[in-house]
DNA sequence: GGCAGATACTTGCCGCGTCAAGGAATTGCT
DNA sequence: AGCAATTCCTTGACGCGGCAAGTATCTGCC
């Protein structure tokens, strides 16, 4: 870590890379959001979670992996499935193992739901995103953000 | 615009793609912005207008302007600038030509605040993305990332 | 000139997510 | 067994940004 005095400016290549990415950071949200919650009136942060629940064994997380799935935090994390609990798509159960912990599990409710908002999302995402990037190949780009903004030391 | 019946699903490139994107969009930002909190005292929410700003003839742009190069919408950018208009580093001026608009300029201490934090700004970004790019040919992704969610019949 | 509609900005209200602090249960040390 | 430290989750207070509505100014049309 070199002390922070005068650091290597960026080239204008890097420049204009690292300016897209930013707009792109704030527009691709705010986009793909709009498109699902006018089809089928789900937001993305209840999405997310509804997703990753629909894929784990059981239909079932701990909040805190769902948290990380979903990177928020787990207090955020309490207040997405505190919403989803009221609209009865997802169920808080005590874990059995640890006492401490509570499962989300997701309802036959929740799963329908989630099932009639896949289509408009992803075709919301090939619209915005993936259709982009046609003819590249995805795999060294898919590498490298597998590396941004990663905690230090982390163990992948 | 075919109806949305069974789109197409993704492959799994494009599956690993999205989903590395979705938490780099997330957690990019998060990153950045504590760093240069916490090496500078400046949210990345102040930094960007302050940066295009000094970047502007006579460091001054519209308010309007402003909020489309930050990418936020004109009220959001109403309350950073007046955040900024509190701490010093801008100032708000009636525009001569018309009277209904705004002009924001960076003041001499915005700048010099703008200045200290930029060595950490340009730290953050090479470490936690950048650096990650090396031998990477990044002209063909900024262009792909130039038409990433930009609304419709947009010219340029 | 004067009125209708568009444009530039501001403000009220709200959703969403963060951090800090707190409560409950578990684990580890002795 | 018993107490301290840790872990898992929730809650309170807050910041940020969006949308919708309001105000002031400008522009176009008669």
């Amino acid at each position: 870590m070199p002390s922070h005095q005068q650091p290597q400016p960026l080239d204008p290549n890097e420049e204009a890379f690292v300016r897209e990415l930013s707009r792109v950071m704030l527009a691709l949200p705010r986009a793909v959001d709009a498109d699902i919650v006018r089809e089928a009136g789900l937001p993305l942060s209840e999405y997310t979670p509804l997703m990753h629940l629909s894929e784990a064994p059981q239909q079932t997380m701990r909040m805190s992996e769902l948290a990380t799935a979903c990177n928020i935090t787990l207090s955020g994390m309490t207040r997405v499935v505190t919403r989803l609990e009221k609209h009865g798509w997802v169920e808080r159960t005590k874990c059995a193992k640890d006492g401490r912990g509570w499962n989300a599990t997701l309802t036959a409710t929740g799963l329908a739901r989630l099932q009639h908002a896949w289509p408009a999302f992803l075709v919301s995402v090939r619209h915005h995103l993936v259709d982009h990037f046609t003819g590249q190949d995805l795999a060294p780009l898919t590498a490298a953000l597998q590396r941004v903004a990663t905690p230090e030391g982390e163990p992948n």
